[in-house]
DNA sequence: GTTGAGCGTT
């Protein structure tokens, strides 16, 4: 048998390079990534209607286009937005400061194990700049003879270059390596999960019917079914906010009926700000959780959903499930069966600058409750969207402002009624509720921080 | 001038 190539070149006019294919001729996005760094994906000319068409990817397969496979045709790399966007990042004004504000909130140094001995910071540096802008290289060195220890540290300016680098090893200088959160920062920083629980799975549903069909909400860096069958699966996004956007939602695949959820964190162990942030790094090889057991099982996640769906209120004790602290926290709301909620299309989302927001549900909860137990939280409520009474969120250290107000008139933190720093003005979007029996929360924010987010209800 | 799991003079 022999390796069949095909040729791919980073753009229209650039000098292909021949890849190998696999057995089963589809061609590995590692063996892509190797040659093109950074590169997300296929398209080729279609030759007829001359517009681009996109290579299917599969379980980190590229698989040759039905019609006539790879041929003698040149493929070219499809790189994430962020890489093909530079010069429209240099719209400076309010988003700047939201998106090192993101940045603050999200990206890490990583640790870069596995340097050649020969690499520079130079090396280093140019090696992630095609995964996006990087803010810092830099590679450690003896002090006495200059010589490189063979590791180093890399800091993204974004969240999704941060995310892709980490997905995957990287060949640098001819030596793989890995990159990894380092140890010293692990835990500290507080994470957005990527994973989603997917509940009510049927065993006719596959890898690929849910990797494509979440697909179409943003890129799925991993899927994982458990085996034997238990009739759930965890989908993995690149970006959290996509993660964040579907929960709480059902939705139909190949006629069934699934409900998505948080992922519920992987070990119970709360210390600290909940979410341990090593399942941020969508499988990196292996399949998601496969350390032993998983999260526990249907009792883990399910345990949420049967508070969600649950009989009665949970109110009365909902401000000390966060053990000796007293506060509760992102698990503990799951707990209560709030369940993450942004939103999707519209120009919502760059309202929301934590990517953060949760939709209680139509809950039968108390709302002084709920606005008590929420700001111990640090929660903010922005919205009762219900016909009941408003809660007094000034009494729980709540901003209130007209039911009315809009996203404009609150920008910069003005807006009516208060502007403590540390709480969010709440408001809904547009004028009023667009759906009663919900409500929506913020989390509060720190004095320089836009107070704003308008939410999905 | 060698090495190859790890965790950063600030």
């Amino acid at each position: 048998m022999s390796i069949e190539y095909l040729q791919v070149a980073e753009d229209e006019g650039e000098e292909p390079i021949e890849l190998p294919t696999e057995d089963d001729g589809t061609l590995l996005l590692s063996t892509l990534s190797a040659q093109f760094p950074g590169s997300s994906g296929l398209k080729y000319r279609n030759p007829e209607s001359k517009s681009f068409r996109g290579v299917r990817l599969s379980e980190g397969r590229l698989h040759p286009p039905p019609d006539g496979g790879w041929g003698s045709q040149i493929f070219y790399c499809v790189f994430p937005k962020e890489n093909k966007r530079k010069s429209d990042d240099n719209l400076e004004n309010s988003t700047a400061k939201t998106k090192r504000m993101e940045t603050k909130l999200r990206c890490t140094d990583l640790i870069v194990l596995g340097l050649p001995w020969k690499t520079t910071e130079q090396n280093l540096r140019e090696y992630f700049e095609t995964f996006g802008e990087v803010l810092m290289a830099q590679v450690k060195k003896d002090p006495k003879t200059g010589q490189s220890k063979g590791f180093g540290f890399i800091r993204f300016a974004s969240y999704e270059s941060q995310m892709r680098v980490l997905a995957q090893r990287h060949m640098i200088d001819g030596r793989w390596c890995d990159v990894k959160v380092p140890n010293s920062k692990e835990g500290l920083i507080q994470q957005v999960p990527c994973k989603v629980f997917i509940g009510r799975c049927t065993e006719d549903l596959t890898a690929d019917d849910l990797r494509e069909y979440f697909g179409k909400f943003g890129e799925v860096t991993d899927v994982f079914i458990p085996k034997p069958f238990r009739a759930f699966s965890f989908v993995t996004f690149l970006d959290p906010e996509v993660a964040q956007s579907l929960c709480g939602e059902d939705h139909i695949i190949k006629g069934v009926s699934v409900h998505v959820s948080n992922a519920a964190p992987k070990s119970e162990t709360r210390a600290g700000s909940g979410y341990g942030n090593r399942d941020m790094r969508g499988g990196g090889g292996g399949h998601g959780p496969s350390r032993g057991g998983g999260p526990g099982g249907p009792d883990g996640p399910g345990m949420y959903q049967q508070r969600y769906n649950g009989p009665g209120p949970n109110q009365g004790n909902w401000g000390n499930q966060g053990g000796p602290r007293g506060n509760i926290d992102m698990p503990n709301l799951q707990a209560l069966g709030i369940t993450g909620q942004g939103q999707q299309g519209s120009n919502q989302q760059s309202c929301n600058p934590l990517g953060l927001g949760l939709n209680l549900g139509a809950l039968p909860m108390n709302p002084a409750l709920v606005a008590a137990a929420l700001n111990q939280a640090g929660w903010g409520l922005i919205g009762n969207l219900q016909n009941q009474p408003e809660p007094n969120f000034n009494q729980g250290g709540f901003n209130s402002g007209p039911n009315n107000s809009n996203a404009a008139s609150n920008q910069n933190g003005g807006g009516q009624g208060g502007n403590n720093p540390g709480f969010l003005n709440w408001m809904s979007q547009g004028g009023g509720p667009e759906q009663p029996g919900r409500w929506s929360v913020a989390q509060t924010t720190a004095a320089t921080m836009p107070r704003q987010g308008i939410f999905k209800i």
